[in-house]
DNA sequence: GCCATATATAGCACTTAGTGCTATATAGTG
DNA sequence: CACTATATAGCACTAAGTGCTATATATGGC
């Protein structure tokens, strides 16, 4: 049914399979497994946020450039203004983990 | 002035500081510099985009997981009803340069 | 001291990406 | 056949993202 990705993925697909079969699991929960099984990614807090460029020892203007955004976006991130989501949230944990390296 | 982000990065500013100083760089230029040094992140085409993930060999369900967006963005994307910009874009890069692992 | 610049905060107004929803279609599996 | 995964399509809403200007401060060069 699936193609490859990882053998660990279709070991743990199966087994909830398994589980679904034996009625554990629901039909929601099968559909969105791949999904769910993520780690969730946490919402960022303004301070954190300029934490994360601090660290990197870059100006709002360079970090704004690195993640591909507008200086406003980066500033309004910092003061609250405006909260990132989706992908934005997603690079700024990616940087946050594993540094500037891991977006330039 | 500045603090140390790289010894390149420096001695390039210092560079153009030199050059602003005779005059062959106006102060836009200068003032944008660090930005305008980094490589312009390209649009992507619908087609593209459905390239990148089917070379992940994943679904776009969980593409959109990892991306940290929803399910209804990737379809969007790769129809080309609407377009990437911003972090969605550099992100997308990211994946299509170095793979999924890049953001997994 | 003065002037220019880099940096950061603040506020305004606009556009559209992103989201969520439902419906439809197809291919694959028990 | 019944169920599911996958993908396309369309509708409507919200808020992120963008761009702009103004202000404030710190720093460096003259």
């Amino acid at each position: 049914m699936r193609k490859t990705k990882s053998a660990i993925l279709d070991a743990v697909h199966s087994t909830a399979k398994g589980l679904h079969r034996a009625g554990v699991m629901d039909q929601v929960t099968l559909r969105e497994f791949d999904r769910l099984c993520l780690p969730p990614i946490a919402p960022l807090e303004p301070a954190q946020i300029k934490q994360i460029r601090e660290a990197s020892r870059v100006s709002q203007a360079v970090f704004a450039a690195l993640l591909n955004t507008s200086l406003s976006t980066v500033q309004k991130w910092e003061i609250g203004q405006k909260r990132p989501t989706g992908t934005a949230l997603k690079l700024l944990h990616l940087v946050q983990e594993r540094g500037l390296k891991a977006v330039a």
